[in-house]
DNA sequence: GTCTATAGCAAGATAGAC
DNA sequence: GTCTATCTTGCTATAGAC
């Protein structure tokens, strides 16, 4: 179970078994959780299937280290935002710069919820999901609400309506290719200026 | 190959084809392509798996027959659009709202599109979902610098960039459930006030 | 920590009876 | 047009040698 107790490899183990989940999460990513298989993983790894046993009890325990990690460090993120005590317009905008770069750090991840979330939430063992998703719901919707009676939001504004669509628009980048044409922040600063201003010249 | 030479069930049985691509791609859209397998769709008709394969010749000739049906549909909404000469602003507000139906109608394919991308563009078979995608692209950026030009959008758009959002923000709705929550002229004038509006009281 | 080997099962697809 | 039955393949996971 811990073959390195001697010659202070412990740190040496841990970084082979973060690289696995890495590249677990890559494949998870490209192809869905459920298309991908044990063989791909080890093949990307250079070993063979049955060595992967050694590190993770199964597929699944995989799936779950990657989806806590992310889960985590995007909620960390939400509640330094509210924890600011800013106002609504302010807090939102820290939301969307400060999680856009947790996002693109954990792209594998989102990838995996948004692709296999029916099967992810359907199962007990990925409970933490649900709850991570409302709690994030609940701030999005309590800055909506609190900015529309300070009259700095439109007064008609549907807040859930408008958090399904924002948090779905700020997953979207996350979709697109690793290194491709466009720098996370021109795609926070494209997105915050379609927020607040559309895409009219003088609105 | 087609057992309904006498007694006119010619209709009768498209029919029964009709239905059978209808619960697959529902069940595709769900839990994705790879992970969906024939005899769950067999089980969702119930039949048993080898009797689908009287009416397709594989699991894919089903994807095909969806996918197909969907963009052909999609297009026809792009190029009628700008087949109007409108501006660019009047050709972008009609594509927003006729092609959010036809989404809406195909909401099983767009999903099997976003979840599977990676799996079928990789195909020959399926080469005609990129030609697709390049003219709906095309139309969005010409449209787009048109407007740039006339001085009715905002001068700094990032066209391609802009593009890649819209198209994905316009595609979210359809991973929502079926028959919830908001309708969809709703979620379109949502996210058309969005677009052109921004969600500031005064902006 | 990785290998060999394999158990146990589920996948896509086929052949032929009815 | 569906069923029975089955082939072949590929999957997750395990056991034990090295």
């Amino acid at each position: 179970m811990d073959g390195c107790r001697h010659n202070g490899a412990v740190t040496a183990t841990s970084e082979r078994r973060a690289h696995l989940v890495v590249l677990a999460g890559e494949l998870f990513a490209e192809k869905g959780f459920r298309a991908t298989t044990v063989r791909e993983i080890a093949d990307a790894a250079g070993i063979l299937s049955g060595s992967l046993y050694h590190h993770f009890d199964s597929k699944e325990s995989i799936g779950d280290e990657i989806l806590q990690g992310f889960l985590n460090d995007v909620l960390a993120d939400y509640r330094a935002a509210v924890d600011t005590g800013d106002d609504p317009r302010a807090v939102l905008e820290t939301i969307v710069r400060t999680s856009t770069g947790t996002l693109a750090r954990h792209r594998a991840a989102l990838a995996m919820l948004q692709n296999d979330w029916t099967y992810f939430s359907g199962q007990p063992r990925f409970g933490y999901l649900r709850k991570a998703l409302q709690e994030i719901e609940k701030i999005w919707i309590t800055q909506f609400e609190e900015g529309k009676r300070a009259g700095v939001f439109r007064a008609d504004l549907d807040a859930k309506l408008t958090y399904r669509l924002l948090r779905d628009i700020l997953w979207i980048p996350v979709h697109w290719q690793p290194g491709n044409q466009w720098s996370t922040p021109q795609i926070v600063d494209a997105f915050l200026s379609l927020l607040f201003h559309g895409i009219n010249e003088k609105p």
